[in-house]
DNA sequence: TCACTTATCTAACGATCGGTAGGAAATTGG
DNA sequence: CCAATTTCCTACCGATCGTTAGATAAGTGA
């Protein structure tokens, strides 16, 4: 069946090896000859392969979601609401210091900000960030419903708190900010959680 | 006093417009065409006035802590912990939406990541959040001192912890988050303050 | 008025950016 | 062995990057 002359690389180490250059360097920070010069092919090979540097990132970022950043959905599948969190917590605080790949989170640290090139990478990172956050609403909806969280919670604040807490730790991790430093954070948001409705608003 | 001819424009306000441009697309997205289009001056113009684009990044930083981000010591200097806590939860979450600049803080997204060439600034911006974080590490020093704080809390870690927490609500507000979101964030974290410290370590 | 100083502008610099033509090399099917 | 197909590499594309040379204009001090 496959004609043609065989491809002398692997399409997923070399995707691998992209990953870890946008995730450390972001994607307008990662040129196409740091990309090359990594994943060990030629310019030529790379655009043939994986069409532009945009869609690079996007596959770059799908294996992202489903290789390291793969325990956040992990996550959100324990059982107990207490679980989630305190799973997403402790995993994020290893995630983000991990010794095999770059510190921080590609999703936090890919596009923050960036050039008028660069607009539609950013949109794409600040949907994932709010489809992370709407699957953890959802969850927290869940969990108010089968009254594992106090009475007037709010599913979407609880949300946005515990979304902010991990970014921060994305933020410290990226900054250098070591693993067990980080893994405090995790402990202290844990030691707080669940933070109590606003009675004010009840 | 004043010999040869005269400037045309003015530093201040330039440097103003500048920070605008390195607010909203960090320092690599900022090109000098961004700049000088946005500054409203030539690059000769730009170069001689500021030197290049790493001293005008440095520049714009320092009128940033001074100015939209002068909060951060003025909160410092409040009364009681509590206020300090207060103000900065608060005062962020208002900083970071402000209606009349871009949104988040230069500090977080002016280079999370970046290519070689800005590893510098990269680093300039560590530097300056591990301040921030100090400082408030130090008043949490006294306040522990002053027995405003639990006993057996650590202040290292209560500092890291707040610092992820505004830096978390940078990240959410850098993504479009209304400010009435990022106010609710802050008022979750203050709702759950201070956290107590961890019997297991004492 | 005339040197001196500094700011202004147009126009360009070399380097790098992302991206591609075009031909040689390696495989499959006939 | 030969066409067809696909990947390989070298060399190059135009555009943009940050930065500057060089000439002109507008002030001050003598």
């Amino acid at each position: 069946m496959a004609m043609g002359r065989p491809r002398e690389f692997d399409v997923d180490k070399a995707l691998d090896l992209a990953l870890q250059v946008f995730w450390s360097k972001g994607y307008e920070g990662a040129s196409i000859a740091d990309l090359t010069e990594t994943m060990g092919i030629t310019k030529p090979s790379l655009y043939s392969a994986f069409g532009n540097k945009e869609e690079l990132f996007r596959k770059a970022l799908d294996r992202y979601v489903d290789g390291p950043g793969g325990y956040f959905q992990v996550a959100l599948a324990k059982p107990t609401i207490r679980a989630v969190v305190e799973h997403l917590l402790y995993e994020s605080a290893d995630a983000v210091t991990g010794p095999d790949h770059p510190p921080g989170c590609l999703a936090v640290q890919g596009a923050l900000t960036c050039g008028d090139a660069a607009e539609s990478i950013k949109q794409e990172l600040v949907s994932r960030r709010a489809k992370g956050e709407q699957d953890l609403r959802e969850r927290f909806e869940r969990a108010i419903a089968e009254g594992e969280l106090p009475q007037g919670s709010d599913a979407a604040d609880l949300a946005a708190y515990l979304s902010a807490i991990l970014q921060g730790m994305a933020v410290q991790a990226a900054g250098g900010t070591t693993r067990e430093q980080v893994r405090k954070i995790a402990e202290m948001a844990l030691r707080t959680w669940p933070p109590p409705p606003d009675l004010a608003t009840v």
